[in-house]
DNA sequence: GCGCTTAAT
DNA sequence: GCGC
DNA sequence: ATTA
């Protein structure tokens, strides 16, 4: 293929997590070929040696193949046009709006966001902050905003509790450059420090002036003593988890040079509250909201959660599936229970928990599935 | 023809 | 779409 | 129903 259609092809690769190479090698997982029938591609692999264990082909050629003539595909074109489609794209974009919703609104003649607006539907407050905040949501996150973000956690969390460590999970720990948010794991060594941490590290951030929004939720998990994993949901004062949208100040296009002013500025940036609210709409607005997830295990969970919290989601679901159906356990993240032993299994690192199901260790950057 | 990850609100 |  |  020529070089454009290969830049272009890598770039899309590379954002989707995965390591794009140029040249054949060991740990190469997929090829791209284009132009090549079935058979020229299998004698190519058979060439290259290495012995390709099961090696899968799949044929988009019913795409590219009426692009190729017609220079575009004639059924994804009229998905793409299909004002239903675009609605249903629109609508869904806004946090907290799923396909049900969105196909309601639909029926109810609602396509857009000003039609949502002026309809007077009652939204929920996720809804409400979703579409408050819908262009800079959609907006990629940056690996340099994740590192931001991650100092300013990191100063509230050590403020509140010194001695709680947070990592950087989600996609960004796999080694992706952008994101659709920015994922949190905090703990402390000590078992049960981390009680009634989420709280504080919400006000302080709410102090601060950084969020725009959050929604923090219990956790209601607790090991079962009688039959099979986790239980039906109970009232210990557990906050577990917080969904929020950041309000993170805008920051100069940085070069490795100085990250230590970064969050200082941050700071200052917030601390004078007391000018007028600028609007999202405000053109020289110095800030931008970004969706931010923060997670509280207690050590004995961590490695659950932050396997679980690693991702990717299709990992996470191949990953479960071959527990249960392959190995007769339940996997989640916060813990694995052998279903026929009837007990948990015990693991304080990823590796014991790959080991538990039989496999070798997979490193976060070969979990973009 | 069925089932497809698990847990939180 | 795919394995059972 | 929606989110992770
Ligand atoms: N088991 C399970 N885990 C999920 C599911 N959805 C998300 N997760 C886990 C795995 C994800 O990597 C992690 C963070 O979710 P995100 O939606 O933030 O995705 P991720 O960070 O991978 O990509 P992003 O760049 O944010 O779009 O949470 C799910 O449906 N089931
Ligand atoms: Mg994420
Ligand atoms: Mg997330």
């Amino acid at each position: 293929m020529g070089t454009s259609r290969r830049a272009f092809l890598s770039q899309l690769g590379r954002r989707k997590g995965f390591q794009v190479e140029q040249v054949l090698s060991e740990s190469v997982t997929h090829i791209i070929s284009e132009s090549n029938t079935r058979e020229e591609v299998t004698a190519w692999l058979d060439f290259q040696g290495g012995g390709q264990a099961d090696v899968l082909l799949l044929d988009i050629s019913w795409v590219i193949k009426d692009i190729w003539e017609n220079g575009a595909s004639s059924e994804v074109e009229s998905t793409k046009v299909s004002e239903r489609f675009k609605a249903l794209k629109v609508l869904t974009g806004i946090f907290g709006v799923g396909a049900k919703t969105a196909d309601r609104w639909i029926r109810e003649g609602i396509h857009d966001l000003h039609q949502l607006q002026n309809s007077g539907q009652t939204l929920n407050r996720a809804q409400q902050a979703g579409l408050q905040h819908y262009d800079d949501i959609n907006q990629p996150v940056t690996k340099a905003e994740a590192c931001a973000i991650e100092e300013i956690v990191e100063k509230a969390v050590s403020s509140v509790l010194p001695g709680a460590q947070i990592i950087l999970t989600g996609g960004f720990r796999r080694g992706k450059q952008t994101g659709h948010d920015v994922d949190f794991l905090i703990t402390h060594p000590e078992e049960g420090r981390e009680v009634g941490l989420m709280p504080k590290v919400v006000s302080w951030l709410e102090a601060q002036g950084f969020l725009l929004y959050q929604k923090t939720t219990r956790n209601t998990y607790l090991e079962s003593k009688a039959d099979g994993p986790g239980r039906p949901p109970s009232n210990m004062d557990r906050f577990e988890r917080c969904l929020s949208i950041f309000k993170l100040p805008k920051m100069e296009k940085q070069g490795a040079k100085d990250s230590q002013n970064v969050t200082e500025n941050c700071l200052q940036a917030n601390q004078k509250s007391d000018e007028p609210e600028c609007p999202e709409a405000a053109p020289d607005r110095r800030w931008r909201a970004v969706r931010v997830d923060l997670v509280v295990s207690p050590i004995s969970q961590f490695a659950f959660a932050l396997l679980g919290w690693t991702g990717s989601k299709l990992f996470e679901r191949e990953l479960r599936r071959w527990a249960r159906y392959e190995k007769g356990m339940s996997l989640s993240s916060h813990a694995l229970y052998d279903n026929n032993q009837r007990k948990y299994l015990r693991a304080s690192s990823e590796e014991e928990i790959f080991a538990h199901l039989g496999l070798e260790f997979i490193p976060p950057s070969e979990r973009n599935a």
